[in-house]
Order: C-alpha cells, then structure tokens, then sequence
DNA sequence: GATGAATGAGACTTCATTCAT
DNA sequence: GATGAATGAAGTCTCATTCAT
C-alpha cells in the first residue's frame, strides 16, 4: 500500500509544481545527460543551456546527483507503472485471452511510453551501472515487482496451456529479449530508419510465440 | 586483405610488447573504467592502482582517451575476430549442417570470449554511447561486417529449407536478441546465480529453433 | 570609423567594471609577466601575489593567453592612440611649424606614457617575438597605421623644405631608431641612473635634425 | 689577460670537439629557443628535432639552462670580439682614417656576423631580460667593455676634429641606436624585404655623420 | 528566488631530470 | 656514449558548490 502510494506520489508530482527554471533546468539536464553521460556532463553546462545562473540549479538541487536522481527516479517508475498498479492502468492486465495479445499490448504500451521518454530511459540504462544505489533500487524495488508479476502472468497462461513447459523465468528472459532487442534496434541503434512498427510488432510476436508457444 | 591484415595486427600486437608498468596500466584502467565508467575515473586512481606515477601513464598513453581506446579497440576487434576471419578460425563457418549446430557453436564460442574479457567487453558497451566515434566506427568496422556475414548464413540456412520466410533481418534480430539476452543476464545482470549454461544453451537455441524453424 | 570606434572601446573599456579581483590579477600577471616572462610565469604565482584563488583567475580570463592580450591589447592600442586618432589628441598634429617641434612634443608625449606603463610595455615587445599572431597583428594593426601616419607628416616636412632629400622610410627608420634608442635606454636600460630628460631630448632632436635637416 | 684568454678559450673551443649528436642537440635548440623562447621550449621537443634520445641531452648539458648558456655565451662573445680582442683582429682598429669609414667598416662586419648567427642573436636578445645572470654578465663583461673601446674611439675622433662637442656617451648611443635600428629592421622585422645593404648603410653613416659630424 | 563571483580540490597533462640497461 | 622508461613536481584548467548581494 504505501509503496504503491510512494509510487503514486512520485507519478504524480513529478512535472507539478515546478518553477519555469527548474523546468528549463531538467530539460537540459535530461538533453545532456543523455548525450555525454552524467560524470561527463557540467553543472555550468547544463545551466548554460537552461539559460539560468550557475547557482540556480543548486538551490532546486542540492547536488549534482540530487538532479540525475530527479530525472531517473521518476522515469523508473513510469517505465513499470503498468506491472505495478493493478488497478490504475488494465491495460496489461490478465484480460487478455491469449498470451499473443497480451504480448501486443505490452509492446505498444511501453513503445509509447519510450518515444516520449527516450532521453530519460537513455539516462536510466547508461547510468545504472556506474551507480550501485541505482543498481539496487533498481533491482529490488523494480525488476523484481515487474519480475513477479510476469511470473503470475506466465503461470497464468501456462496452466491455460498456451505456453510449452519451460522454466518460467526461461519464458520470461526469451520474451523480455525478443521485446527489449525489438525495441533498442528500433529506438536507440536504428531510430532513424523506416519503420513499420505494426508489422515488426506482428512478426516479432509471431516469433515469440513460435518459440514458446504451445501447438494448438 | 589490408582490412584482415589490419585486423591480425591488432591482434597479435596487442599484449605484446608491453611494459610491466605498461601491463599494469592497461590492468588497472580496465577495472576502474569498468566499474566507475571513463568520465568518472581519473587517471590519478589509475596510477595509484597500477602502482606506478601518474606521468608514466602518460608516457605510454598520449591522453586518457587514448588510454580508453587502447582498451577498446583490440576488444571490438576480437569480439568480431570470428565473424570477419573466415579462413583462421572455422568454428562458425558454414560447416555445419544446421542452423541450430552453428548457434551452439557460436554461443559457445562467444561466452568462452566473454568469460575472459568481462571488463572490457562492459567498457565496450558502456562507453560507445557517449563517444561519438565510437559509435562510428563500432557501425561501420564492426556492425555492418558482422550483419552481412551473418545475412549470408541466414540465407544458407533458408535456401536449406531450415529458416521460414521472414524478413532475413528480422531473423537476425530475433538471434542476436535472444542470444544476446541470455549472454547478458547470464555474465551481466547475474553473474553470481549459478548457471547450468549447456540446459540454458539448449532451451535458447530450442526456442529460437521454434521461434523462425521450418517444421521439418 | 568603425576602427576608430573599435579602438575606443578598447580605451574606454579597460580598466573599467573590473572586480577587485580581477585588477588584482591584471596588476599581478603585469608585474611578473615583465620580469619572468609570460611563459615562465605560472598561474599559481601570480594568483598567490594577487591573494586569489587559482581558479578566479580562469572565471575572468578564459586561459593564461588570454590573460596576457587583456594586457597586451589595451597597451599597443594606447601606445598608438596619437598617432590614430587624428582629432582627439591633438598633441601631435601637423599644428607644428617645424618637425623638431613636432619631434619633441612626440617624445615628451611618449615618454609619459611609458613612465606609466613601463611594465605593459616591457611585456609588449618582450612577448611579440613569440606570439605569431601578436606579431601579425602589431605589423597589420599597428606598425602600418603608425608608419603611414609618419609617411605623410615627413612628406609635409619634406615639402615645406625642413628635410633633406632622403628616401621617407629611411627619414623614419633614423628618426625612430633614434628616440627609440634614447627611451629604451632611458627606461629599460639604464632606468636608474640620473636624467636631465630635457636636456637628453633636446640633444637628440638635435642630431637628428642635424642628420636629416635641410640647411636653411 | 686571463679575460682575454677566457674569450680566447670560449671561441676557439666552440663548435670544436662536438659528437655529432652534440651538434644536433645545439642546432636544434638554436632553431627552437630562437622561435619560442627558452621557457616556452621543452627539452623533449628539442630531443625529438635532434634526432637523440631525451636523456641524450643531459649527458652532454647537465640542465636545460646549461644548454641555453651554451648557445648564449659563445654568441656574446663573438659578437663583440672585434671591439675586445685588439690584436687578433684589426678591422676595427682605429686605423681608419674617419669616423665614417671606421663606422662602415664596423657595420659591414657586424652584419656579416649576424647574418650568420641570426637564431642565437636573436636568442641573445629575447633571453637576457629574463635571466639577471645573463644580464649581469652582458653588463659587467660585454657592454661595459665595449662601451669603454668607444669612448676611446670616440675621443679619439673628437680630437680629430671629426665630431662635434657632445657628451661622448650620447655620441656613442646616437651611433649604436641608428646603426642598430637599421640591424634590425634589416634583419629582424623585414628580413624578407630586398635590401639594398650597401646604399642603406651609405644613407645610415651619412645621417649620423650629419647628425654628429663637425663641418669641415 | 536568482545571480554569478569566488573558491579549493582535483582533473589531465607536461616537464626536466634520473638511471638501469 | 646513448637510450628511453620512469618519475613526481608543477603546470593549466575545470568542477561542484557556496554565499553575499
């Protein structure tokens, strides 16, 4: 209950409440964290570009990490709020008959999610492995909630008998890498290119059910 | 030719020739930009964990980067060595009867790479976000060699009537995704779990297999 | 205009809305630059003698080379400034009769302005030799203004009968080598010995005007 | 006496006895010294132009300011060797009938040296106002004593008749500054100008002649 | 709240010099 | 005699952060 209220607080006051500096301030943070990375970004910098003084930024943040903190923590929690808060967004919720569509949803859910985010979820994947507080919150307050969730979903489809005998946490890793490697092509290696999302989305789940699905 | 050549220099020259202090350099900044990252490390610590002072660093390297790239390129260079050398080392060339034989080989054969050169292997993906040049050359030297050659077996493999009609890039990137996905989990994310890799080999590819296999 | 207007602005400029600090560091970088040299003189010796931080100094010069031409530039404008600005200082204007008179003003003028600015101008000439782009930039901006300036002044001589028939250039290599010679000494030199500064200026405007002066 | 002998040591000993290696090292500081100062060259630099190795340099010049000392010290004696060495070489004796001619015959020689030592002339002049050794010793040993040999000169003129009633120093500086503000320019400033050298020094001589000479 | 001058620690790099080979 | 790897002090410059205005 009260993560889930923690949660909703971050969801919701973040991008509130903030002064038009501050809110110059995070984006050009966010702009150059992503690009050169957090050690190789400086606050004179990032002021320059916000177009406000030097001291500004530390009187909304107290230290330099203080405003990585406030750009990734929230992008964190908006990239798993779907697993997490059951009843807000049913999106991805066990009302889909079959694990196909499920699969769809997902992917078209967090692909929009992405486009909108891509610096902030930039910052989050290159900077968790030079910080290990990162690392573990990461680990322990999302990977694992979003980790059981997909437990529950993968069991449920299972004993639904839509998915073949392999370890759960098997089917979970195929998918999630099917899906992940679909999305950095699409969004971080090859943005640029033509893309029709809806028919790469259709293969890439064909393949994947294909790989783990049960023959009917 | 040249470009082969080229190749085998670095190879063979690389930890060649070497210094002691020189060696233990190159050791120390392969752990600290691993862990820490490139920006956040300073040659100071470097010196200090190679024992050695912090001008001799720069008597063997011109400037930090050149530190950095003295790590970073004999890493790409032996990443890819497999997939660009086609008459050294045959381990995954087209002898193999089928598709499914020559992922395990791969696999097999890039964990081997990657179990010895963890640290670099992680600079490596860690540092070409934020190097532009990088970048480049990872796309043009390395990518673009690995993905024909890659287009050519995948197209063998379907002429034999072993791959269905999808989109050869599309097959690819389901390979690389799932194979890279487990890699990464496996020597990445969770390292210290105890791993049967040869089951964990088996279902990957099983699940590829049926992911983009032609039922027989 | 524009270049007289630029040339304004630089003798206005200076000097003017410097911190404390910042003419601290001027009369401190002035100081040991013209006796060591700017390229044996640190950063860190001339931030101690002006009692700042080191880093002060690059918040209001960009780097050391910068700190140099902010004395540099301000110096060779002012010691020009007569010669160019044809209306504001009439001090040595072709009002006078005769080129020994105007010789005389010239020196008396120049003199002062070296007594306070000995320092700059030891810099000036000291550094030049090894600074390309000042050279270039005292020959294009300074040398030939001057140099014509003179050209027309000893062809007004000439005309009016007071100098002999001597190539212009070489009337002005004699004259200014002459008064060079008696400053330089006067004040690098030989700065502590006792002048009768009249009397030395009025036998040097007298050889030269024996060496180039018609007879009347 | 034993001065003499010392000079006579210093300019016959140098340029003798030099490895080969030697007399790279000294010609390639001469280059670089002369273009960008003592300061501002490195000893590596001057190792790398050399052809030698870094601690080459050391064996044969236990510092770098003994290295300077060595391209400095035989220069300044050479240059006023004429005026120091009475018997050796007699061009400038006062065998000259005319102030003229002895000034002249002075100049043509003069030149002759520097057209031959430009790099440690020029390294002569540039360094001396950083160093007070050096300055110390031009003083006491160089400027003094020719200085003394032209007020003999001088004097030695002046009872001829041929000079007018001046304090002799101001003589002296008259004739060094114009014979050395043409050197200069000459030499210095506009070395890539045609020069007419023997009209120039004819125009010189006339002026100073003019300048100081009595009417016959 | 906002500014930007000031700071001092520490970044990368260069340097003159030494010494084992 | 020559080398060049090694050094550590010192060089220039950047940085995150503070604080008086």
């Amino acid at each position: 209950m009260t993560e889930q209220n923690d949660m909703l607080d971050i969801l919701l006051n973040s991008d509130e409440k903030l002064t038009e500096k501050q809110q110059k301030i995070l984006e050009a943070a966010l702009e150059i964290f992503a690009k050169k990375g957090y050690s190789a970004t400086s606050t004179s910098e990032i002021a320059k570009k916000a177009g406000v003084a030097e001291g500004t930024i530390f009187r909304h943040y107290k230290t330099k990490k203080d405003l990585l903190l406030s750009i990734i923590a929230p992008t964190m929690a908006k990239l798993i709020a779907p697993f997490v808060m059951r009843d807000i967004n049913k999106v991805l919720n066990t009302k889909h008959e079959k694990y196909e569509d499920f699969l769809k949803a997902m992917i078209l859910n967090r692909q929009a999610f992405l486009r909108e985010n891509m610096s902030a979820f930039r910052i989050l994947i290159q900077e968790i492995p030079f910080h290990p507080e990162l690392k573990e919150q990461f680990k322990e307050h999302i990977a694992e909630k979003v980790f059981h969730r997909f437990q529950h979903l993968v069991n449920f489809y299972k004993e639904k008998g839509q998915i073949i005998e392999l370890p759960t946490e098997v089917v979970i890793r195929f998918t999630a890498s099917s899906v992940f490697g679909y999305l950095l092509i699409r969004h971080i290696f090859l943005p640029e290119a033509k893309w029709d999302d809806e028919k790469e989305i259709e293969m890439t789940v064909h393949m994947i059910m294909n790989g783990i699905g049960a023959q009917e």
